[in-house]
DNA sequence: ATCCATCTACCATGTGGCAGGTAGATGGAT
DNA sequence: ATCCATCTACCTGCCACATGGTAGATGGAT
């Protein structure tokens, strides 16, 4: 379990086709631009992943593996579970704040038809490991420990419009008042 | 004033665009593919439209002309404005159980970075319409006439958002559902 | 000497777009 | 009524470029 100290390539890659790939999709993800941006020639990136396929796919996994330690994070971080609910809306809205970007599996959903099967895999996974976390969260603050799913899903859907919609028009603000509007309402905590 | 009886080549290709568009996105809509569903040639495409920007523009564009034409049915069926923000939602969800499509402006909402200006300024102002509805149905509900555009942006965006995430799982009953959980959090009428 | 990481040099296919052509309809001048 | 110019609604054929992917060489580290 030792640490890796330098991001080797793959990690160098991975971390700029997420960037690549929130930013145009898998569609616009393309080798070419990739390697550049990374500093080597296309071909080379073969070496770490063998089709597109399969970089898709890593990329989506890894995409979920991250935000899934973050939302444990938080859950470490607030005990209070309706703490924890509140600071929810920050993992979308800090995609928005680094470079105004997508959440990358709202923009491979909008692909859905087009994605290989691999993909499409890792991308359902991270919708599930929010709702499972949401649920959790909703169940805690409740007592109830059954089916909250529907609550964690709306929540789920409606925080993903609202960065969909803030994005479309490069304003973090947008953002942040749907979120205080979701509040009002009474959708989140 | 004349009724155009056939739909002229101009309609059939701007409909079969906005089909592909909404399964694969501006990125995803080709000539050629495009031009054989028509039953034409794909050079024979340019002799209506000069440029895929100005297709993609003309079709966002007849994209929310319809949704607006849409919308104003549901004003006119129901003079009770709660009864005309209960059916809102319809709008999107004839898309799901049309082929399991996405809002076209959803879909380029999230290209927006690979977006012809022309178009983006066509999507734009399908949110634009959405808001200035679900606005013009609040405040005659609340009665005020003030400012209810927080709450129309928020309710579009959360039913973009549960569209999506339906789609992506094919599962017009998950839309349902979290429309029902938005009712019941208070965020819809 | 071998292995690893990366390179050069390709290829097949797909794509937006352009040049130029053409059968048939239209419509005014004679 | 006929001729001619023009327009409509396509077509064939092509180009330049981008794309995913492959084969084989290169050179440094061990």
């Amino acid at each position: 379990m030792g640490i890796t100290v330098s991001s080797s390539s793959r990690e160098t890659i991975l971390t700029a086709a997420r960037r690549a790939a929130q930013a145009h999709g898998y569609n616009g993800l393309n080798f070419r631009d990739l390697a550049e941006e990374v500093g080597i020639k296309a071909a080379s990136v073969y070496y770490y992943f063998p089709s597109k396929a399969d970089l898709g796919a890593a990329v989506a996994r890894r995409y979920w593996e991250d935000t899934k330690a973050d939302l444990d994070v938080i859950r470490v971080e607030n005990p209070d579970p309706l703490m924890s609910l509140r600071r929810y809306p920050e993992i979308f809205r800090r995609s928005l704040e680094n470079g105004n970007r997508l959440c990358l599996c709202s923009f491979m959903s909008a692909e859905h038809d087009d994605l290989p099967e691999a993909v499409k895999r890792e991308v359902q996974i991270f919708t599930d490991v929010n709702v499972a976390w949401l649920d959790t969260v909703i169940s805690a603050i409740n007592g109830t420990s059954l089916s909250s799913s529907g609550r964690a899903r709306a929540i789920f859907a409606a925080i993903s419009g609202a960065q969909l919609m803030a994005r479309s028009r490069s304003d973090i603000a947008l953002f942040d008042e749907i979120i205080e509007s979701y509040r009002e309402a009474g959708l989140l905590g």
